[in-house]
DNA sequence: AATGGCTTCAACCGCTCATGT
DNA sequence: GACATGAGCGGTTGAAGCCAT
């Protein structure tokens, strides 16, 4: 307790949930200038919090790396493992989960145990059997279905609305490669404000080297395709594309336009149709492939809400 | 339609650890 | 070594949405 707070006993430090101008500010400055002392950020960013509550914010919800959406059976399983082995040093955990956040994990687990302790009647769900898992499914199986029945609500409409093929390519990597603005889109009036909090304002962050933000770009799952065209642009949207801030629905529609008519034909679209929707053919000069169907937004939120926006087009 | 209980998870709190002076 | 400061961690809270009645 010798630690009285410092900073957020500080005057006129707001507190609760962010709003998406907070969001937009914070991102905005630490896409810009990074974040050296978090307590200088706030005063910098013009924020009304204090710099833990940035911190937090930031790591927690706002970083692009984030992963969010149901943990899959792997991860649970190994969410479950590590916690045998150490209890619960949930930074620890989600050291192995790329894309997680201790917070995330910590939730995650408790509410599990809850459940467990409300249901202690135990067929074998959660507890690793892999054989029961789909293990390419990484949002939908019938273990999520059965036990959470309200994940469908939340932000992952994803698995009842696509099939598993193009779920599959689409999250196929475990890290975005840009970001963009989602504060238009609205799901479907289901949890619609927390969501709609979620998917606020993204857009790459100009002139940051992509591999500070996405480590685990190498993970990246490769489709060999034919090359493309010349009028193709290379790279995702961190090379060409970037009005800083499109709508969602705009996005979401031209990317899986792009995305359904290559899945079909195997062959290009022309650039000048497809430069909204780089991220879903990305050429890798370097291997030489086509690295397609690349995670679309740093949150599976993004790309559930995309994804029940269009089910149709799936 | 209203409402009250339940669930989820973002955010906060208190503390420890790491680092700099 | 003592102290100050900031970062990070784990526990807890409470707002918001869901759902059963």
């Amino acid at each position: 307790m010798g630690g009285h707070h410092t900073c957020c006993n500080q005057q006129k430090v707001k507190r609760g949930l962010w709003s998406p101008e907070e969001d937009e500010k914070l991102i905005r400055f630490i896409t810009t200038h990074g974040y050296g002392c978090w307590s200088e950020v706030p005063e910098k960013a013009g924020l009304q919090r204090c710099g833990k509550s940035c911190r937090l914010r930031w790591i927690n919800y706002l970083r692009p790396d984030i992963r969010r959406g149901r943990f899959t059976p792997e991860e649970e399983k190994l969410i479950i493992t590590l916690h045998a082995a150490v209890g619960n040093r949930w930074a620890h955990i989600a050291s192995h989960l790329p894309g997680r956040t201790d917070n995330e994990i910590k939730n995650y687990w408790n509410s599990w145990i809850k459940k467990k302790i409300r249901k202690p009647s135990p067929p074998s769900t959660t507890t690793a059997t892999p054989s029961n898992t789909n293990q390419h499914s990484l949002f939908g199986t019938s273990t999520y279905a059965e036990n959470q029945p309200n994940f469908l609500s939340h932000d992952h409409h994803l698995a009842a609305t696509s099939n598993p093929p193009v779920q599959d390519t689409l999250f196929s990597s475990p890290s975005p490669l840009f970001m963009f603005e989602t504060g238009s889109v609205v799901l479907d009036g289901i949890d619609g404000d927390r969501d709609h909090r979620r998917t606020e304002l993204f857009h790459e962050p100009a002139g940051l080297n992509s591999g500070t933000w996405h480590p685990n770009q190498q993970e990246v799952q490769a489709q060999v395709l034919p090359p493309p065209p010349s009028n193709f642009t290379t790279g995702g949207m961190n090379t060409n594309y970037m009005p800083p801030f499109c709508s969602m629905n705009e996005e979401v529609e031209l990317a899986l336009e792009c995305f359904q008519r290559q899945q079909q034909s195997n062959e290009w679209v022309d650039h000048q149709e497809s430069q909204h929707c780089p991220s879903f053919l990305f050429w890798d000069q370097g291997e030489g492939q086509v690295l397609s169907g690349q995670e679309m937004a740093p949150t599976s939120s993004n790309i559930g809400a995309m994804l029940s926006s269009y089910p149709s087009s799936l």
